[in-house]
DNA sequence: ATAATATACAACCAAATGGTTGTGCGAATG
DNA sequence: CATTCGCACAACCATTTGGTTGTATATTAT
């Protein structure tokens, strides 16, 4: 199966960066990684109220590195994996410019060594 | 020559992705790695005023994306693609996190299928 | 039916962000 | 020396953030 990578607007990019600038949203995606669990299950994780961490996970959420799912009365978060490999290859992307740009410079030098 | 990775707090995390959280930023890291610029050169690339780049030039620098040298009456803005480095190794190691999970899942459900 | 649970959402607050303008100061230029 | 250039920094402002508490709603359990 083949999956267009839909174009990134420059807000989706900095709804997923921003989203991962706090410990406490990175700790809940590395928690439903591991596990996928309820709202309430991951804010007993937290010394905040429950109000604050489904805050978090709103913020998650509009940046699409997880996704909630209801479930009975509760309300199962997934990860989303796909997310977090778009920003990987955003920066993957800055560092191959990077790698480029040494290259030339490398080029720049070997070719005419003290003239 | 082995360079040992300090170990990053969690602030110096959240410095770094809030810093590539604005498309201005990302933009600058971009022009910097291909170009070392001053930092008046980059603001006029920009329709805000040159205190405005200043301000986010400083963001990256807290987050240690960029470095600046001084130059004459210049400072010249250089990128540090080490944190860049960084910043994709912890999305890396989310997304392998993700793919033990997944993996667990798949040897789960081979075991015992339809007891 | 009542109570308890899980979530949603609004209002509020202090602090941080992202922008502006203005002021000062060292370095280069005429 | 006077001026201009590049930058730093402070003050100010509107908006956003990250937290709180309180209230409402839907779902499960007794």
């Amino acid at each position: 199966m083949v999956v267009r990578m839909a174009t990134m607007s420059d807000g989706d990019v900095d709804a997923i960066f921003h989203a991962l600038a706090d410990a406490t949203r990175r700790d809940i995606v590395a928690r439903v990684i591991e596990r996928e669990q309820s709202v309430s299950s991951l804010a007993a994780a937290y010394a905040m109220s429950f109000a604050a961490v489904q805050k978090h996970v709103a913020v998650l959420e509009r940046a699409s590195l997880v996704v909630k799912q209801r479930r009975g009365r509760e309300q199962i978060v997934h990860a989303d994996p796909a997310t977090l490999e778009r920003a990987r290859l955003l920066l993957e992307r800055l560092e191959t410019l990077w790698r480029h740009r040494a290259a030339a410079i490398d080029r720049v030098l070997a070719e005419d060594p003290e003239t």
